[in-house]
Parts: structure tokens; sequence; C-alpha cells
RNA sequence: CGGAGUGUAGCUCAGCUGGUAGAGUGCAGCGUUCGGGACGCUGAGGCCGUUGGUUCGAAUCCAAUCACUCCGACCA
């Protein structure tokens, strides 16, 4: 491709919005031109690196039996009622009617379209296992978009989709596209750290996300700095380091004014760790009440995840006191749970003993409060998050926070959707049974940004060979006519052996052609100047290098060929 | 959805003590240049986000509304 003929426009300086590095050289590059908030044109430059990126899946995909096919953006409400998520979902998913005033939904994720069709086209065991997947389009209403490519409306998203006899086929084939999955990202360039993920209300039991470690990551990570456990920090467990003393006889304190963990702590002189905080949810008109040794936070997420449901929120002081709690001074003491009062013990407390807890009188506390003494609850489990500094479960290994982009993910659907939506196959026995399925996602897109974040200098993006948009820049510097036309040869002869070639033919001062050819970031880069050609020669210069060599005309074909390895 | 901010030329921004608009860059043309975003001259390009109000007069003041950005909430 010539300059003079693509479709570019280059900026000098990025809207001041821009912050991140793949946002700023995506914009400037002319890879990429916003429309409305998360929704993005992609010229010819970046069409080409997604391209490529695709293609680089696809391999992947085809290695482990996968098949491509394509299922419609557009479905009708029905689809999703059957899943049952047409209600489970928020604004998220965007509704609207169609001429015929038909309720309709954009696809937001494809479980639902695959399903319907795998139910309807395979019927045996015999058919079984399969995978299918597709590059498609994903609307999701978000919020709020950020960051560029980073977090958008509309993208498009490589969606995988396995179907199984059995746990342990889908537990096989996992295995499988987890290792499709490194290779992906490998063959990228990008190093991803594979973490443990929550399931959402996709349900499932075991997740996997593949992350690329970034400051600007969205996502929490907690990483044991041994290596050997990872998890997103939103389901990540921890040692609680309890210790259970004899239970000691209650003792009813003043504190007054004294509501915060951090106050309570410093007046009694009692380490956090010794005090019991009590934070309140609300769903519709029921309270849920968690109680958590003081030196811990909530995990939301984890008591979503416990109590089965979409959403929760900060209860009001209302709905508090109406329970018999009082804000600031507030523990389980004394009150019993019932049908719209669930209380949630974590861990820590039942394992501890003698917490300072709130005495539900306004100005005091209660020392030596012990679970099951002093009050009790059927709902027992872990909903502390885990945070920098915390030890690994059962060892001494610290473990430590950091951000990430997350890039793809893989998940066990197991039989969610088979079964609301009876996807079923015969086996041998003739009997009837839900598929068990599995998923897996890499953002096309995101991936492409988070390749600029993982790899660029202050000039522009260091893409690397297998998805840079051009494998070669050559440019003309200078506008002589033997410069010029060593430069149409060479642009020919390096078209004629098959390389992706960029040529900037344009009649630019050399200064706009390098930088431009930073912000295009091929990984070779040839000049064809007045001095090189009386030597028979062109520079020769790496996009991840600073300093260029002179090689003679004659040996471009073998070097390229020597550092592309075809 | 809460908090903050910004809407003026394709892009980055100035103008905002009210008097109908500017720079840089980009674009077109001419000339001088020609190794890391050169310089000079000429030119095209703006209903100052939109609507309403105050005023003799509004880019400028007020109100509403829309859009976009950032922080938070949210994020199968």
């Amino acid at each position: 491709m010539k300059v003079s003929q693509l479709v570019v426009q280059t900026l000098r300086e990025a809207p001041a919005s821009a912050e991140l590095p793949s946002h700023i050289f995506l914009l400037r590059g002319g890879y990429i031109k916003q429309l409305a908030s998360g929704l993005y044109s992609v010229l010819p430059l970046g069409k080409r690196v997604l391209q490529k990126i695709e293609n680089i899946i696809r391999e992947e995909m085809n290695r482990i039996s996968g098949q491509e096919i394509d299922l419609p953006l557009v479905h009708p409400k029905e689809l999703w009622e059957e899943s049952g998520r047409y209600d489970a979902i928020g604004d998220e998913l965007l509704r609207f009617k169609d001429r015929t005033n038909h309720d309709m939904v954009l696809a937001m994720t494809h479980e639902e379209a695959v399903t319907d069709l795998i139910r309807h086209v395979v019927s045996s065991y015999k058919q079984l296992p399969c995978m299918v997947y597709q590059f498609k389009l994903k609307f999701r209403d978000e919020p709020r978009a950020r960051g560029g490519l980073i977090r958008v409306r509309e993208f498009v998203m490589k969606d995988a989709y396995s179907f199984h006899t059995t746990h342990e086929d889908l537990d096989k084939y996992y295995q499988l596209a987890y290792e499709a999955y490194k290779n992906i990202f490998q063959r990228v360039g990008i190093a991803p750290v594979i973490v443990q993920s929550d399931t959402g209300i996709m349900g499932g039991k075991i997740a996997h996300e593949f992350m690329l470690e970034a400051p600007s990551g969205e996502d929490n990570l907690i990483i044991a700095e041994d290596g050997g456990y990872r998890a997103n920090q939103e389901i990540a467990v921890f040692d609680k380091e309890s210790v259970k003393e004899d239970e000691k006889a209650l003792e009813k304190v003043p504190t007054p004014g004294k509501k915060s963990i951090k106050d309570v702590s410093e007046l009694l002189k009692v380490e956090t760790s010794q005090l019991m905080k009590c934070v309140f949810y609300q769903m519709n008109d029921s309270l849920v009440t968690v109680l958590m040794r003081g030196d811990l936070n909530v995990s939301e997420i984890k008591i979503k995840n416990y109590l089965k449901v979409p959403a929760i929120f900060p209860a009001e002081d209302k709905l508090i006191l109406k329970f018999g709690f009082v804000p600031g001074y507030a523990s389980a003491v004394g009150i019993p749970s019932n049908k719209n009062l669930r209380i949630l013990v974590d861990d820590s407390v039942v394992n501890g003993s003698n917490f300072v807890a709130g005495a539900n009188e306004k100005g005091f506390h209660i020392k030596n409060v012990n679970f099951n003494r002093d009050f009790n609850s059927s709902d027992i489990g872990d909903f502390a998050l885990a945070e920098s500094g915390h030890k690994c479960k059962g060892s001494e290994v610290l473990l430590k926070a950091v951000k990430g982009i997350e890039i793809g993910n893989i998940f066990k659907l197991g039989t969610k959707f088979s079964t609301s939506m009876k996807a079923e196959f015969l086996d041998e026995k003739g009997k009837s049974n839900p598929m068990v399925m599995g998923c897996y996602g890499i953002g096309v897109g995101r991936l492409m940004a988070a390749v600029v974040e993982n790899s660029h200098d202050k000039f522009g993006p260091i893409w690397p060979k297998s998805i840079a948009p051009y494998q070669v820049h050559l440019l003309n510097i200078g506008a002589d006519p033997d410069v010029v036309s060593t430069c149409d040869h060479l642009y020919a002869d390096l078209q004629k052996e098959g390389y992706d070639v960029l040529y900037d033919d344009r009649d630019e001062r050399p200064g706009v052609k390098f930088k431009d050819a930073d912000l295009w970031g091929s990984p070779v880069r040839i000049g064809v100047s007045k001095k090189t050609i009386a030597e028979k020669a062109c520079e020769w210069k790496l996009r991840n290098e600073t300093s260029f060599e002179k090689i003679s005309l004659d040996r471009v074909l073998l070097k390229l060929k020597d550092y592309f390895g075809i």
C-alpha cells in the first residue's frame, strides 16, 4: 500500500481526554476514530491489525476443532426470557421494538443464540463434543465507556462455545482451550497473568481470566508472591489467621460518639482485628447483615454469589433501624434472623473470639462477644476481600494486589443454559440429558489496545511481527528521481515476495515520514536516500531499536527472510 | 445513577470585565527548503452544542436541555 493512497490522517496531538497510551496512539496513528461515547470507527490500518489478530485466534480455535459460525446480533426477547436473563440483566442489555412492535434485544453475548442453534442441530451423543465460534459484534450499553478501546459499548468479540456429554469431557476440553488461549496471547506478544475468576450470573463453577498486568487495568488481581496462587480480587481467598481463646463474660462499655472501627479501636485500645464490624445491604425490603472481623473489608461479589442474587445495595438507615439495629453501634447480638433478615457471618468471626461489637444502643459497645454463645446464624462463609499483605491460605506466602486488563476469559458453564433452554441429547441408552457447556471469549479490539499498552515507546506502538499492520515500512528520503525509482522497484520486489509493505511515497520531509513510521509501528523500516543509493544500499531499521544499519540493496530480501523467518 | 469538568475551524486550544471571532496545526495553491512533525506568502474552512431568557446588542450573563470527558457506582 502506498501512503499517498491510504485513508488515514495522523494527528500531532491527541485529544486531552485520551490518557492511556493505547488510546493516544491508536487515535494519533489513524487506526480508530471515535463516533460517540464507546463507539469507534476503525480505519484501514486498525482493520489490518484486527484482521491479523482474528486470524491468529481463528487458527488456534480451528486447532482445537472449532468450527466458525455466525449468529445474529438482534434477538427476539423470548430467547432471553428462556434463559432467564431478560429479567436478570439490567440496562446493559439494550432493548427495543421492531416495526411490528415486537420486543427485541441487541446481543451482548451469544449463549442463548448458540444454545438455540445447537439444540436444533445436535440431538445425539454421537454428535458430541463440538465447539463453534464466531467473531461477532456485541452491544453492551455500558454506563460508562472509557479508555479508548479498553471499555467500549460496541465491540467485536471472538466467542466460542463447546458442548459435551459429561462434565469430565468439558474438563478435558477446558484444558485445551486454556492452552489455545496461552498460544494466542503468546503469538500477539503478551504474557498474560491467568487468574481464577468470578462466574457471575453466568453460573458455572470454574472460570479463568487472562489478564495483561497494567497500571491502567480495571481489575484488581491478587497474586501470591511465589506465583502459586492467582485470582481476581472479587473471589480471591486468603488466610485469616484466626485465633480462638477462652470465651470471657460479656461486658457493656460506653463508647459515646465512637462509631467507626478506627475510633472504637483507639478508644478501647484494642486491635481492629478484635473488633467485629457490621455491614448492611438491602435487596428490596429485606436486609442483609454481614458480620466481619474489623480489620477486613467486605467483598460484595462474594455476598452476591452466596445469596445468588444479581445485585445488592448499601442499606438505608430507615431499613436498618426497622430490624432493631442501631447504625454505628450495630451487631447481631440479640437479633435473630428472619425471612426478611439474613445474617451472614464471615468465618473470621466464627473462628475468632471475644470481639468488641456494637450493643445496638447508641453510645455503647459490648466486649467479649462470641459467635454461637451470643448470637447465631446458619449463614457462615467467606465474605471478606483479599488485599495486599494478606497471606495465602495455609501458608506464609504473602499476597500482593496488582491491576490488570482482562483480555480473555474461559468459563465452565455447565448445564445452566442447556437446562433452561432444553438443549438435550440422547445418550447410548436413549436417555435425555442436558448438554454440558463451556464458553470462551476474547475481545478483539481490546486485545489490540492491550498490545499497545504492553508495547510502545514515546513515539508510538511497537507492534509484534505477527500483527503489525504492515511488516515493512518503506520510504524514500528526498524526491531524487533515482531514489524514487529505487524505492518503486524495491516496493514491487518486496510485494512480489509476499511481504506486507507500506510505502511512504509522499512528497514529505523526512521528519514527517519518520514520525508517521513510528506511529504505524512496522517492525522493519527501510529507508532509501541519495546517500544510500550512491553505495547501492539502504537503511535497515527495526522499530524496537533506536539505531539503523546500512545494508546493500541486494541483501534486503535475504535479511527480511531471515528476520521474519519466512 | 451520584460528584466534577468541557462544548468556539478537521484536530489542539485562546477569546468569556457583553459590541457578530482568533492562534497553532491540518487542508488547497505558490515559492524557498529537504535526515526526526521546516519557513514565507495566499486561500478555503465557524449559526461559538441546542433552545429559551436578560439586553439596544450575547461566544461572553442567566436557565433549561443535549453531547462528551474524568472520579465513583456499575461492569455476562
